[in-house]
DNA sequence: TTGTATGCGTTATCAT
DNA sequence: ATGATAACGCATACAA
């Protein structure tokens, strides 16, 4: 491998020079700037980055932590971000913490060894407390998901509003009596989903009655398994708030097998307009996160903070959008 | 950040000895092992892998080109090599080619430059000449697809097995008229998959229409599009092999729409498995390839790679395996 | 406009 | 068993 050495000997120049030109600085003749690129080109030599990064005290990788890359979710978060990393020829280092407290200080002990720029939380099982000492490293910024108490950057979907806007149409369908849906987890968004849904329906005079909350509903099978609960209710509700594409699919399934109409007899709005939602028939009606924003934004704002600009602690909050089809 | 010099003068040793220490070598008395220890954890120091790799010209990182992330069958993939990354404590850096040219060649040099360690590629679209130049920087290896002459290890999935053993369940249900999709583009994996089916068809004394062969088969939309294609023909196919689920939804979605009934009068058979796939009413029968494996033995082999194993041309092929369900 | 000297934080070589 | 010193490849303060 040339180095730097090698194509100054083979231009007759210093280092230094071959330096200026290789980093673009003024002040080298344009014959000088021509004798090395030559020099450079003839012996196919390119600057060594670990070098670079080790005397520039810089890194321009940045780690995204996700739970895990084959939820679709998340896969679709990442492309937008590598989108961008590309663009501004970052590198974009992938993290599945499988939701392990542990998994995630690992990665973010990489941000101490220097092995990378800054990280991006996009979930995270830890409390702020242990994740703030890791700031004095890099860079720390948040999207989609953030523990209570954050001092960083947060770019994030306003999931109070989507709660609030899902609900609010089950209403306007002429439903009073809605369910609702939600994993075993309880995370900031989960919450907000959840705290939307009761605005709407106090806005509205309404109320959720205990029963007509169901848990563990994570994906098809749990849909499946929520249509006889709610089947078996006395009081039943009309309508049912999934906040899951693959709950709400598992739910119609289960009610065609039966019989059951939907949306007449039981009205299923899903959450986050996967592919399925659009395909099955009917079409499911979902609220669309607009994940690819989102991921835009903080791989931006990220490449900004590794340049050099200072944190400030922003809240960036995106709408959801409601799309109707069928089931509603 | 305290560095190896500051651990040294706080132990009031040289930065040889605390190497020694940090690098688990013998010859260190176990008396200022512990001193160095408890500098270190003073000091709250970790060592800078940026210096380490300069100094070592070891690059732990391996970058995995893929096509794009929001394909689930690459972030499966990318998935299960991350694992296998992780429990090596190595890096995975994610690279979107786009299917571009260009892209790959511009990842390509950051192995050049340092950047990385090795490349794994998923899918390619450069020629084995334009890409093989590079092999002086560091290993490459290939996983799932690649060009034709590959010299390097190859790790793949038998597409010829998976073509002919879905065209043998179709003629084994007694079809003797099949169709066949396959997207525009012609890889060696595609290629090899209609090998495999006319292979099947040969050896039952049965052979494909000109007709019967559609082309930009992508996704649902062009499913529906070729259920048309296929039911204006006057002489036409009983089964089709799609070589995607998503097709095959299409296909089967606007079958139900127009009262065709699957499998009785069209029989369709999907490719890869996805979620959909079993959810489908009827389930879609398709064709399992075992993506986290190939994806586990590419990283494993990867490692083992930059850790100084010599690659050997060897190439590996996995069998795909038949999934029967009720579109078939 | 160009060059000299120094240091980024490690590890490896060679003494002792 | 421990330490002094050089080297990895580069960029920069300073000098010329």
């Amino acid at each position: 491998m040339a180095t730097i050495e090698d194509v100054a000997r083979l231009a007759g120049l210093s280092r230094t020079t071959v330096s200026r030109v290789i980093n673009n600085h003024p002040y080298v003749s344009e014959e000088k700037r021509q004798t090395v690129r030559s020099a450079m080109e003839q012996l196919g030599y390119v600057p060594n980055s670990i070098a670079q990064r080790l005397r520039t005290q810089t890194n321009e990788t940045v780690a995204v932590l996700i739970p895990r890359l084959s939820n679709p979710f998340f896969s679709h978060l990442v492309d937008a971000m590598e989108d961008i990393a590309a663009l501004y020829r970052f590198q974009l280092i992938i993290c599945q913490t499988k939701s392990g407290k542990e998994r995630e200080i690992l990665y973010l002990d990489w941000l101490k060894t220097r092995q990378i720029g800054g990280v991006i939380f996009a979930s995270s099982e830890n409390d702020w407390q242990d994740i703030k000492r890791y700031q004095q490293y890099g860079p720390i910024l948040f999207c989609n998901e953030y523990p209570p108490g954050t001092e960083a950057p947060i770019i994030h979907l306003d999931q109070l509003q989507g709660g609030y806007m899902g609900t609010q149409h089950l209403i306007e369908r002429g439903h009073t009596k809605i369910g609702y849906c939600y994993s075993g987890r309880q995370n900031t968004n989960i919450r907000d989903r959840f705290k939307g849904l009761k605005l709407a329906l106090k806005d509205h005079g309404l109320s959720i009655k205990e029963d007509w909350i169901f848990k563990d509903a994570y994906d098809t099978k749990d849909g499946g398994r929520i249509y006889y609960e709610i089947m078996a209710l006395k009081d039943r509700p009309t309508a049912v708030f999934t906040g899951s594409d693959e709950v709400a699919l598992g739910i119609i399934a289960e009610a065609r097998r039966n019989g059951t109409h939907v949306p007449k007899e039981l009205a299923v709005l899903g959450f986050d307009d996967q592919p399925i939602a659009g395909l099955m028939d009917p079409g499911i009606s979902t609220v669309y996160q607009p994940v690819k924003d989102i991921g835009k934004m903080a791989m931006e704002l990220m490449i900004q903070l590794i340049r050099g600009g200072h944190p400030v602690q922003q809240i960036t909050e995106l709408p959801l959008h409601l799309i109707v089809r069928a089931s509603t």
